[in-house]
DNA sequence: TATCTGTTATATTTAATGTATAACAAATAT
DNA sequence: ATATTTGTTATACATTAAATATAACAGATA
């Protein structure tokens, strides 16, 4: 699995981890029962600290999409291990009224919102076809 | 126009406080030509400071939804002065790849993520109804 | 026994966030 | 004219988040 990290983006690090394996995940390029690299030899790999990757797979972990054996390392856990409780679809609702007002504003109407939605979630599920 | 900040939030007030006001705007609560409250009067009115507004209001007019005169405040722009510049169009692109992937991980399949899309676009536009 | 694993604990540095005062210059109101 | 309100700028400060740096521990493996 590929990950490139910005290190001048104003996103932090361990999130900007967090949303390469989620798509990794959601792409299907890891696969369920896969383990991801130990925190320290991906520490190494991206040229980050141990606690930075620790705290991504922390996050993996608490948002059910690995399981954390003592010695397998992070799992990747079967599709639907995460949920779309009513706390997620809340944090969805929350970003996607964020990006419908500014795009409004930006007069781009729903049908052009909805084909940049749509497109996204195709490439994502597809894995690759822009 | 009305204006609720969680203080409780992870997310900035300066950056809450943004996203309400474009809201406000893409809705048509704030009508172009208007001039929003001194930023001394709602960041009294908030209980928060004056440099906080300030931030804001700097941050709505980098994206131009305002215009700021030196007496007349902070004035709404006509739709479409803020454009929809390949900038804004990849930062959209980026969140929405990160809530794409999410959606995919939890099982929500194409129809359910955009009728969420479809449904916040329309309840922003339209000003009221879910 | 040595190594690798996640985990935990401290400590430190840097930057972002928010607050607190104060002052300035331009416009308005009295 | 004087006082007030406006955005703006400049400091300073406190708190927190983010990231790093070491170190150590316990369980599993080679």
């Amino acid at each position: 699995m590929i990950v490139t990290l910005d290190y001048e983006s104003e996103v932090p690090l361990y999130s900007q981890l967090y949303d390469e394996i989620v798509r990794g995940i959601a792409e299907g390029s890891m696969k369920p029962g896969e383990s991801l690299p130990s925190v320290r030899s991906l520490a190494g790999d991206l040229s980050i600290n141990l606690h930075t990757v620790n705290k991504t797979y922390q996050l993996l972990k608490q948002e059910g999409h690995v399981l954390i054996h003592r010695q397998k390392g992070a799992v990747v856990q079967p599709p639907g291990s995460a949920k779309a409780t009513p706390e997620y679809m809340e944090r969805m609702e929350r970003q996607l009224r964020s990006l419908a007002a500014e795009s409004i504003c930006r007069q781009l109407d729903e049908a052009q919102f909805l084909e940049s939605c749509r497109s996204i979630y195709r490439e994502v599920k597809g894995g690759s076809s822009k």
